[in-house]
DNA sequence: AACCAGGCTTC
DNA sequence: GACGTGCCTGGTT
């Protein structure tokens, strides 16, 4: 008996049932029930382009791609239908057949028609195709008519209906109460006492769980049998069958060390909502657990530019999650020794505990955004986070298209072409105090919208420029854009702010903490990111609508703009100090900043901000690193090998507190003799070895590098030593004493005698680099680092003696 | 000195 | 599973 559902939307997959396809969607009810709608009535589809002088041949050529039908997935409509492409009318046949499969067969068939250009949107994925088409996005509920079939058909869910009517949205996703979700945190410990833990080989000794009803667990292998282990995990899965699933790094470590060792050992990883389905590695490289939404944090930390280290418990201290000072931490190539050490597997049972926990926390900061951006861009969860940013951009361009008739370009191959970019001014080096960061918001952006930038605006020949009102030129690169009407980056450019604008003003009527406004406020960031995505799009070569002239067009506005305002800035009496795309660094001067806002605002028709103001900041020649001190105290660290994972420990440490000794007291004595203390320590074997571990991945076979980098060398040691190497292992290393090339002194830091690591190459090449990058500015030399000797007075008095 | 290759998260 | 890039290092020529 048909009736009505209303349901909120997680995912959409398809199956094929017979030799018909059948829509899966994976959804809540609104009173919270898990269910599966299947749509037993969509078939796959896509376009042949008819060459425009063929136009008056359509019928005819339509009938031929009907003429090619298999017996296998029939064609079942071949119809010709007026769509645009770049924005130009144009007549396409749209090809429909049985098996999503076949359309790829049918795809280099139908091209070879004569008078067929080319086979269009072939490439879309089939349950992809049934949201775009059907306006379906992730959590965003519908309202359909549906019959619901007597059998769960392997589904693990209380109920499957097939769905007999069209899903209509029921309302926006902040004006109903949406079902609650069930989500789960999970981390694993490995016990790898070789280097990179390799799953034929290394048991899985702790899976930590937490989960959004407040249950913390964690499963034990027994002793070095992790078997009960991994099948406990899969029990926890399906019985507190979680909607999300979260991880840190989880697509690339925790998932395929999980899938890999359970098939060794013969488990099936029965964790999915589909009976027998088990997690696969798929699209974008996320991890799909059917039925389930499994979302890697990671990826979207990665995306945080402002935290430099994105270790778990970096990323949860930046966040507020956890405080490192509150929690166990073990580096994790010492995770054996707590585990064979009965004593010690309390601290690493708490440290497990510490990780999960950690992840869950990230879970409540990160999840709202993601899902935001799901429900944005219209791609389910567990992908949005996987892909990047283009893909996210380019399937929300292609639902713009969808709605504006247009048909989506193919995907085509291209040789790079690369262009000029950015400015970057030498930054002036030293110590400045008072300094501002001025930022343009959404720069390129607001170039594209404003010179209606875009693949289907652009102006080959000059003199059609009349046609359309006149062209906008680029400054150096001379491109033309027309000036109306506005094109398809323009409109949907213009479209993102102005929903941007709409959340922004509802979040004004609401209190900063209420639930709504934190959802309008991550739905917002999620249409600044798509926006802000739009320039670098164009410039990617595998973009369906790339336009390597555009990307260049709006980078020498870009240039243009920049240079202007410093221009202007200079004239005012401001210092510029630095500049690098988007952003001006100058000495504060509050008047004449206002000034230059104002300018460009009113003059250039720009928006520009103040970003942040640093009580000192300090620059050597180098772009793109310098180390501030915010009005707060907090020391910011921006490109120095203090951020950097493939350095030393200690070099790092060093470094760090040399910058914040300098910045802070200005006292360089103070920061040599520092130094000269951790050298002598160093010297006098205080320090241990795994403060000089440097540690580095193989990203290929060891075969393949044509020179021996020293992990490389360190890591073909490791192979001679019986140790299995793969690609994407970490490689640590140390650099032992003798004469022979560093990369020859390469040795697993697990294989070397403490006696024999060579002092001076960390001292050199390590400790010394380092803090020479920041101290060589205030006239230091290498040799007062190294050697005892009467150093300078503060750093003020040097350069108060130098005036 | 000029050039190239490789790296930049997770246990 | 990658919008772009820059910048550094160690190694080779």
């Amino acid at each position: 008996m048909p009736e009505t559902i209303e349901f909120m939307l997680l995912d959409s997959s398809y199956e094929i049932v017979g030799k018909e396809p059948v829509i899966i969607l994976w959804g809540i009810t609104l009173n919270g029930e898990r269910v599966v709608l299947l749509d037993k009535r969509f078939r796959p589809y896509f376009y042949a382009l008819i060459s425009p002088s063929y136009e008056a041949k359509a019928e005819y050529i339509a009938s031929a791609i009907k003429r090619l039908s298999m017996a296998k997935s029939p064609i079942i409509e071949s119809r010709v239908v007026d769509k645009k492409y770049f924005g130009r009318p144009r007549k396409a046949v749209r090809v429909t057949t049985m098996v999503p499969e076949t359309v790829r067969e049918y795809r280099e068939a139908v091209k070879k028609i004569e008078g067929v250009e080319d086979s269009l949107e072939a490439d879309i994925r089939f349950a992809m195709r049934y949201i775009i088409d059907k306006k379906l996005y992730p959590f965003m509920a519908y309202r359909v008519a549906v019959e619901e079939t007597e059998h769960s058909q392997g589904f693990r869910v209380s109920k499957v209906f097939n769905i007999v009517g069209e899903p209509i949205p029921i309302a926006d996703i902040t004006s109903i109460e949406l079902p609650e979700m069930r989500i789960l945190a999970f981390d694993i410990e490995v016990y790898s006492k070789k280097g990179s833990p390799n799953p034929s080989r290394d048991p899985v000794i702790i899976i930590s769980l937490k989960d959004s009803n407040g249950n913390e667990k964690l499963l034990e292998a027994d002793g070095y049998n992790d078997r009960s282990a991994i099948r406990e995990f899969v029990d926890y899965i399906r019985n507190f069958d979680p909607d999300i699933i979260v991880g840190y790094n989880s697509n690339h470590f925790d998932w395929p060390y999980l899938i890999k060792r359970a098939r060794r050992l013969g488990i099936k990883l029965d964790v999915t909502r589909r009976v027998g389905a088990e997690p696969t590695t798929s699209v974008y490289g996320h991890v799909s657990v059917q039925g389930r939404l499994n979302v890697d944090l990671y990826d979207y930390v990665k995306e945080m530019h402002e935290i430099k280290m994105k270790t778990l418990e970096e990323v949860a201290e930046y966040l507020g999650v956890m405080k490192k000072s509150e929690r166990v931490l073990i580096e994790w190539w010492r995770i054996p020794e707590y585990w064979d050490d009965k004593k010690k597997r309390t601290v690493l049972r708490r440290y497990a505990l510490d990780d999960v926990r950690a992840t869950y926390g990230l879970a409540e900061k990160l999840l709202p955004f993601a899902i935001q951006l799901s429900a944005v861009t219209g791609v389910p969860l567990d992908q949005v986070g996987a892909m990047g940013v283009g893909f996210r951009l380019e399937w929300y361009l292609i639902r713009a298209a969808y709605d504006m008739n247009e048909l989506v370009p193919n995907r085509v191959k291209r040789y790079e072409e690369s262009y000029k970019g950015a400015v970057v001014l030498k930054p002036l080096k030293g110590i400045h105090e008072n300094v501002v960061v001025l930022d343009f918001s959404s720069m390129y952006p607001s170039i594209m919208i404003k010179y209606n930038v875009g693949p289907d605006t652009i102006v080959d020949d000059p003199s059609e420029c009349e046609k359309y009102g006149g062209c906008y030129v680029a400054p150096e690169v001379g491109h033309r854009f027309r000036r109306a009407p506005p094109g398809f980056f323009k409109i949907v450019l213009e479209n993102l702010i102005k929903l941007r604008k709409q959340v922004r003003a509802k979040m004004k009527e609401l209190s900063p903490d209420s639930p709504e406004y934190r959802v309008y406020d991550e739905r917002q960031k999620a249409l600044k990111v798509l926006a802000n995505a739009s320039y670098g799009y164009m410039g990617w070569t595998h973009a369906r609508w790339y336009c390597r002239r555009c990307a260049e067009a709006v980078t020498a506005w870009g240039r243009n703009l920049i240079l202007t305002a410093i221009d202007y800035a200079r004239k005012l009496g401001l210092k510029v100090i630095y500049g690098d795309t988007d952003s001006l660094f100058v000495a504060y001067d509050k008047e004449k900043v206002k000034k230059l806002i104002e300018f460009v605002e009113k003059e250039l028709g720009f928006e520009i901000k103040i970003d942040k103001i640093y009580r000192r900041v300090f620059f050597t020649e180098a772009k793109k690193r310098y180390v501030g001190l915010l009005e707060d105290g907090r020391i910011d660290i921006v490109g120095f090998e203090a951020v950097r994972g493939d350095w030393c420990e200690l070099a790092k440490e060093v470094q760090e507190r040399v910058a914040e000794i300098v910045l802070k007291t200005g006292d360089v004595d103070k920061a040599i003799e520092y130094i000269r203390d951790v050298i002598r320590k160093l010297k006098e074997g205080e320090i241990p070895i795994t403060k000089l571990v440097i540690w580095k991945t193989l990203t290929k076979r060891i075969e393949e590098y044509e020179h021996g980098a020293p992990h490389v060398v360190a890591a073909k040691r490791m192979r001679d030593a019986g140790y299995e190497v793969s690609p994407g292992d970490k490689i640590g290393y140390v650099i032992v004493k003798g004469r022979d090339s560093i990369s020859n002194r390469a040795y697993p830091y697990f294989m070397v005698e403490p006696s024999r690591v060579d002092i001076e190459y960390y001292i050199d090449h390590q400790i010394v680099p380092a803090v020479m990058r920041i101290l060589s500015y205030f006239g230091v030399t290498e040799r007062q680092l190294k050697v005892v000797s009467a150093g300078y007075r503060s750093l003020f008095d040097f350069f108060a003696s130098k005036a």
